[in-house]
DNA sequence: TATTGACATGGTACCGATACCATGGTTTAA
DNA sequence: TTAAACCATGGTATCGGTACCATGTCAATA
């Protein structure tokens, strides 16, 4: 493997002198240049970067570490995610964890062991642990969708209380008045936005809030069957369902036609994070649909900005809009 | 940041011991082994890969190189090369070429001035050239869902052939006489041998095997409409359409619905790797499903296995079967 | 008893780049 | 004219681990 000496040694020059060259930094002569230029392709030259990272303790790596890549919200956040990153010459680490702590743990320590430069970080619990061990080990952070209570950290998300609000108001403005909430894992600040949303909307419609109305479970397909099912089950059913993202939706359908009701005509239902067209055949669910691409991109460049700064950048949180689409999973009935 | 020597000073040893300890390499005494533990532990020791992966020339990580992360198809593939590579304490680096040869070869030469330990590629064009610039440098390669014309390489992949064949025949069995194909890409092994395939089964039913009906074009929703409005405008149009994956048949019926025509009344459609059942909503296509999840796990074990073996590892190829799933696409119509 | 090999530990060099400092020459400003 | 500032290049140490080799103990074996 040719190393930087040997460029050195064919151009005539001072290994240090190809450093200059080859990363742009200090003065280097034009003829200089283009000797070592000619040397390095001469001799196939691929730079070590594992020797100029460790010298330079700069990885030039960022980690995106969600909950699920396999759901298309997150898909799409990460590739917003990495045609940021790639525009700025920086390599992304991917890491599911499942929405469970002991997985982020293990990432995270994995992380630091590599020493990557920054995270963007969809915490598993809303705890602080894991934003405190990267920032004591001096790796930026940006926490994205979720907020963490008592972190000193920039956060990128939605405003979900808003969003779940107006998506509680569509449904009112529809006539209903019984409407459930599947509403996502206890602690978890997106989940209790869009409960506090929900609540929102019904209290300025005059309309009661009723806890039995409000189940809790995972942002799965199974977990939105198993709480569609729970609201079913109660003596007088809702008319109407508002679920905290896409995946229970799908589960609620699911769960729905078991028991040989239609969507919408028994029953209508809404949720937070649109499928993309290219899977669903048929766009059917009304949806408050996030900016997914954008959250990611919006992040990454938060990131690499944090990065590439001087000085110590102060917290900020950038919330981007969401949008209400209409579709067919929402039927009008008379109140 | 504490050293493997402030470990080693504190533990009263050599840091090579310290070493060996972190690394269960040589032989350590058990009374050793604790008091450097502890050390550790006390100072908060966290290693440093970079310095380690610079001496010891292994990066622990491997990268997936595939074209569309947003496809579902390959959203599991990955899904289940990362847990495969999870196991195995490798991390996973994943790159969209989007059927890009330029970014592809960004990419590649990005891998190995990270010298990474080994790759998963998924070839935007069956070129052998990715593959020889990885071998030359002396990473692992195991190329996924596509042959590589020349390259001495591990592929693991679905059979294409047998699988459209399978298709063709399913269609055929219906009824059907004239069967459109929408193909991939020119050059591209997959594209190709799905279209073989096609071919391959109208011979044995004694059909004849018309050019017009076979167009081709890439892997997208908007392709497949394009390619499916092409077959449409022919003067004497199929009565079913073969896809030659999930987005193109997405596309498909978009073109059919632009017409006014409906699926499986008008058109019959089937096509390769299913959708998820967590993203559709009703599951709808009848479709030749490729193990995704296991294509990327097999692969991951596959190279992992490359990279502890003692000795160079024959190139293998390994074939994984496919699955008929029928669903509602397909009417069957008189012949 | 001598030899072998498993066990346990350490010393030193080195991986390939960059940080830091030093050295001249040339140009500009006071 | 002289100091200051800029330009161009090089020497050397060093980042934090591990590779390689050396050394010594002790029990098993011939």
């Amino acid at each position: 493997m040719t190393t930087i000496r040997d460029v050195a040694k064919r151009a005539g020059v001072a290994p240090i002198t190809v450093s200059r060259v080859l990363n742009n930094s200090g003065y280097v002569s034009d003829d200089t240049r283009a000797r070592v230029m000619v040397a390095a392709v001469e001799l196939n030259y691929v730079p070590n970067m594992l020797a100029r990272s460790f010298r330079s303790s700069r990885t030039e790596t960022i980690a995106l570490v969600l909950t699920d890549i396999t759901n298309p919200f997150w898909t799409t956040v990460a590739r917003g995610a990495e045609d940021a990153a790639s525009a700025g010459d920086y390599t992304v680490l991917f890491c599911n964890t499942d929405e469970q702590e002991l997985k982020q743990t293990k990432y995270i320590s994995m992380l630091v062991r590599r020493r990557i430069d920054g995270v963007l970080l969809v915490p598993a619990r809303s705890s602080i642990d894991a934003v405190q061990t990267l920032q004591q080990h001096d790796i930026a952070v940006v926490v994205l969708d979720r907020r963490v209570p008592g972190a000193q950290v920039d956060i990128v998300r939605s405003d979900s209380i808003q969003a779940a609000r107006a998506l509680t108001e569509h449904l009112i403005a529809n006539g209903h008045r019984r409407i459930g909430m599947l509403g996502g894992p206890q602690g978890l600040s997106v989940a209790e936005e869009r409960i506090e949303g929900y609540g929102q909307a019904l209290r300025a419609a005059a309309l009661p809030l009723e806890a039995g109305l409000i189940v809790r479970g995972g942002f799965s397909v199974d977990s939105g069957a198993d709480m569609t099912l729970a609201l079913l089950d109660q003596p007088e059913p809702p008319t109407a369902l508002l679920a905290s993202n896409n995946f229970m939706a799908v589960g609620a359908l699911n769960a729905l036609r078991a028991r040989g009701l239609g969507v919408p005509d028994d029953m209508s239902v809404v949720c937070f994070d649109d499928l993309p067209t290219s899977h669903t055949i048929t766009p059917f669910f009304t949806v408050m649909a996030q900016q997914a691409y954008d959250l990611g991109r919006v992040a990454a460049d938060r990131l690499m900005a944090r990065l590439d700064a001087d000085t110590e950048l102060r917290p900020e949180e950038i919330v981007l809009p969401t949008e209400l689409i209409q579709r067919q999973s929402v039927r009008r009935v008379e109140s």
